[in-house]
DNA sequence: AGTACAGCCTGCCTGC
DNA sequence: TGCAGGCAGGCTGTAC
């Protein structure tokens, strides 16, 4: 759930309190096979190559969190689908699912909770084998430079696939799911089904405009918390894009521009909303 | 190589 | 009321 504008908004809520602290230890407090940490080797070698360490950093790479830690390593974040991140101070009463704590100094707590374990942590080492390639494996930034409307192009053309599922590929663009890819194809007038390759050229810089324009405004509003209610910012706080959405989660209401019904339909396993007549 | 899909997981909602 | 079944969805491994 949790998508490129909820992990923008958690890393700059933390960052100005967690950067320069140390990671005194790390705990598990409910899942004692902590198949959070399915990437990695051992808890214990998890632990002991992040005890002690400074985070130096926090950036956000597609839906991952990133720790840049000092002297050395990367502690890596993914919240799935129901994960949080909180700070929170150590005599806090601890939260329902709360998977994994990490100590900080001065008593504060980064808690990680997730009640349904598709989350995932992982501590990059020089040793750490294919752990290092997750991250690279992974498509440009939309909001960088290099997700161009000449890629976009490029990418668009030589796919065989239907639109959704291509916006959801995090190889080809790192940070949409299915609530912005939805959002996005419905700003820009083009239907979830549609084959990549028959789009044209005014579609694509539409659909190029429309993936900045929504992100940007995500970001600005501070995620989505949708009808589920899971997402929360670093402070534990909901997002305020869900009052904006056009399409997702909207089956069965009236468009906001034209009145007719928003549809749903399952693509590549995922629910697709959208307008029948203001999506070609 | 590129694409499609099952499986992972569990709270919540619907229908009986 | 209580239970069963379906749904939600990001990512990976496997199959085509």
């Amino acid at each position: 759930m949790p998508e490129l504008p909820e992990i923008e908004t958690i890393k700059n809520d933390l960052s100005p309190h967690v950067v320069g602290k140390v990671i005194m230890n790390v705990t598990f407090p409910t899942d004692p096979n902590i198949r959070i940490l399915r990437r990695f080797p051992s808890q214990d070698t998890f632990v002991r190559g992040i005890r002690g360490t400074e985070i130096e950093n926090v950036r956000r790479r597609a839906k991952y969190l990133v720790f840049d830690l000092r002297p050395s390593g990367t502690l890596v974040m993914h919240l799935g689908m129901s994960g949080q991140l909180l700070l929170r101070s150590m005599d806090s009463p601890p939260e329902p699912y709360l998977r994994a704590v990490f100590h900080l100094e001065n008593h504060i707590h980064l808690r990680f909770v997730d009640p349904r374990k598709f989350g995932e942590l992982f501590l990059i080492l020089p040793s750490s084998g294919k752990c290092q390639f997750i991250l690279e494996k992974l498509g440009p930034e939309p909001l960088e430079k290099d997700f161009s409307l000449e890629y976009l192009t490029n990418i668009l053309r030589k796919a065989k696939r239907t639109i959704k599922t291509f916006l959801m590929d995090q190889k080809v663009i790192a940070g949409l799911g299915n609530i912005y890819s939805d959002e996005c194809l419905f700003k820009a007038k083009i239907h979830p089904t549609r084959f990549t390759y028959t789009l044209d050229d005014d579609e694509i810089r539409t659909l190029h405009r429309s993936i900045h324009r929504t992100l940007r405004e995500a970001i600005k509003r501070r995620g989505t918390t949708a009808s589920d209610k899971r997402y929360r910012d670093g402070l534990g706080r909901m997002g305020k894009f869900q009052d904006l959405l056009q399409v997702y989660q909207r089956r069965g209401n009236a468009c906001y521009c034209c009145g007719t019904v928003i549809q749903s339909t399952p693509i590549g396993g995922r629910t697709a909303s959208f307008c029948p007549r203001c999506q070609k």
